[in-house]
DNA sequence: ATCAGCAATATTGTCAACAATTTTGTTTTT
DNA sequence: AAAAACAAAATTGTTGACAATATTGCTGAT
């Protein structure tokens, strides 16, 4: 979240800032409520959220400036699409972001971040216990998150954010199987492992093939969803 | 550029849309026309690309979007301050960023860019005789870029970019002593020759300790710079 | 029934006027 | 002379009206 967004929200959720209101925007494209395509007419979203119009068309315009939405002259702001070439691009930034922010994570001198790493992981190994899918899910996300955090790189936390939005509904969607839960598991302890330890060349490595098998699956999953 | 900037300019390079009046102002920045802290007036902007308030106004709330300039309530709009602590953020975005670049670059199957990439190599051989520091400079942005290039990752170049142009002018003023671009291009050759050979991890390693060797020279020629 | 053409509506783009706030300059007070 | 208080100017924020364009609905011809 970006400095400006602060408090300026309404009582029940409505953001007022059109940083606010950005955020809102790109929330609701991360959780697949906004798809890839959809037209964002300004009126609709000035109902939903009740802000001013200039507001709304700045927000628009931030997101367009940071590639989440197409705006095109008199048609207005639609959700930019993305293929497999994306996605695969896509993967492979994070392959290289996440990479160095688990190294430097490992590098780091920050027992509090990796205590707390540890406990995510120890949480994410009882999975099966306690929430299923949905539950690892968001652990999974507060994980990587964490990771990106430890390494206190603003640029990269800009970046990966951006990165992230598009794809993020993908891995809600259903095909979260119980195998690949299992096998995403497993790069986490060994990354865990190493970040927790300070190997950071262990780190990074271990992350970029997790990430290189998170787009496998991924791809796959996009393609059943194919028009 | 991104892609509304087409052909929207006036006849003497002042751009009339909100993209590119953005792409100006980012373009001052860059060549530290602009320096950080410095504040972007609207009137004077207006005045000198000649374009209505509105757009000013949109182009530096997508500046703002992307992290390069600051906007404070009533009190508009400011070049983004840096000190070392983001300077050494940038570099080690740019390690992972412009390492993934080289790898995928060599990995890729692209003999035109890499002959392109070759002959600014033996261009850059001979920088003594023809140009001196300045022909260099420009001739080391080209090569950079053409690695981003090569690479075909829309997001990486995005994202270099973005870093590349609170630095810049760094580089540029003055501090280009001869035995540095020596150096330089000692590591030049060897990631050019990785690129063209195809060996992926070779180059990627290469860039790597390239771009941290020039953190280190970044931060001594900022230090001198210091308030 | 389908299609082209036209009218009506909806949506976005632009601009100018006004309000809110900060910044600068001047005067007053000590 | 220095500092405080006030006034003037400059600057940014916001709103609303209108223009430009796209989208939709409708009519009639075939």
């Amino acid at each position: 979240m970006s400095a400006g967004t602060e408090n300026t929200w309404r009582r029940h959720g409505t953001p007022t800032s059109a940083d606010g209101i950005a955020e809102w925007i790109r929330e609701r494209i991360r959780r697949g409520r906004f798809v890839p395509g959809q037209r964002l007419v300004e009126a609709d979203v000035i109902d939903q959220v009740g802000a001013s119009r200039s507001k709304v068309r700045e927000a628009l315009r931030r997101l367009e400036a940071v590639g989440l939405v197409t705006i095109e002259e008199y048609r207005g702001a639609s959700v930019k699409r993305i293929g497999p070439e994306e996605i695969r691009q896509i993967y492979h930034a994070r392959m290289a972001l996440e990479g160095l922010a688990a190294a430097e994570f490992a590098a780091a001198d920050a027992p509090k971040l990796k205590r707390q790493l540890q406990a995510i992981q120890t949480a994410m190994d009882r999975w099966k216990d306690d929430g299923g899918h949905e539950r690892f899910a968001r652990l999974n996300d507060d994980w990587h998150q964490l990771i990106i955090d430890g390494a206190g790189n603003v640029y990269v936390a800009q970046f990966q954010a951006r990165l992230s939005v598009p794809i993020h509904h993908l891995l809600f969607s259903s095909f979260y199987t119980d195998q690949r839960v299992d096998d995403a598991n497993a790069d986490h302890q060994k990354i865990t492992a190493a970040i927790v330890d300070g190997r950071a060349e262990d780190a990074e490595s271990a992350m970029r093939r997790h990430i290189s098998a998170g787009l496998a699956v991924v791809l796959e999953i996009n393609a059943r969803f194919a028009d």
